[in-house]
DNA sequence: ATAGCGATGTTCT
DNA sequence: GAACATCGCTATA
């Protein structure tokens, strides 16, 4: 997994859809397949947050391949990355959907309903109970982590949602 | 089914 | 002061 991680970031990304992601947050185990992520290169990617060099919410971005970046969107939801090439290269992958398998009563919960559980970046993390306590962990090792083997099926680019840098880029990976 | 809008932390101008 | 890697509610059709 780590060598997977280490390397570029579009292969990292579309190496992760169909892996597992498992969450022992809150004292339960929640897990999804990953269906849909998105990456981010760097200082490389005018759309990426690490565009314009360190700051204090990106500084994990800088960090080793593995870490979680979590921040915060529009003031109102969590959203997360798994950073990916070598550190201070600042690439990640977004994680943006996934297919509830285990966990389910708990998720439902978190999301206060039992439809499109964690459809979305934002529904992700909550489903899953992550937030910012969790920016820096790894998930190789961390509350939140990855394993699993990579999709067998049908992966289908597309470019990246709600950004208006770089909008070309079909950098967004769908599992079909 | 689609459109408009409010919420609001962090960064940038 | 404005933009932003979003979401769910409300209104119109």
């Amino acid at each position: 997994m780590i060598d997977l991680l280490a390397g570029p970031v579009l292969e990292a990304a579309r190496g992760l859809l169909g892996r597992r992601l498992v969450s022992d947050i809150g004292g339960a185990r929640c897990v999804v397949v990953l269906t849909e992520v998105e990456a981010y290169d760097g200082a490389d990617d005018p759309a990426s947050h690490a565009f314009g060099g360190l700051t204090r919410r990106n500084a994990s971005m800088f960090e080793g391949p593995g870490t979680l970046y979590v921040y915060r969107s529009y003031g109102v939801h969590w959203c997360m990355n798994i950073v990916c090439g070598p550190p201070g290269r600042a690439s990640a992958v977004l994680l943006r959907a996934g297919t509830p398998v285990e966990g389910i009563e708990v998720m439902t919960r978190r999301r206060g309903r039992n439809e499109r559980l964690a459809s979305g970046p934002g529904n992700l993390t909550k489903a899953l109970g992550v937030s910012g306590e969790h920016d820096g962990t790894s998930v190789l090792t961390g509350p939140l982590r990855i394993d699993g083997e990579p999709a067998t099926g049908t992966i289908v680019a597309s470019p990246r949602i709600g950004i208006s840098q770089a909008v070309e880029r079909p950098w967004r990976f769908v599992l079909r």
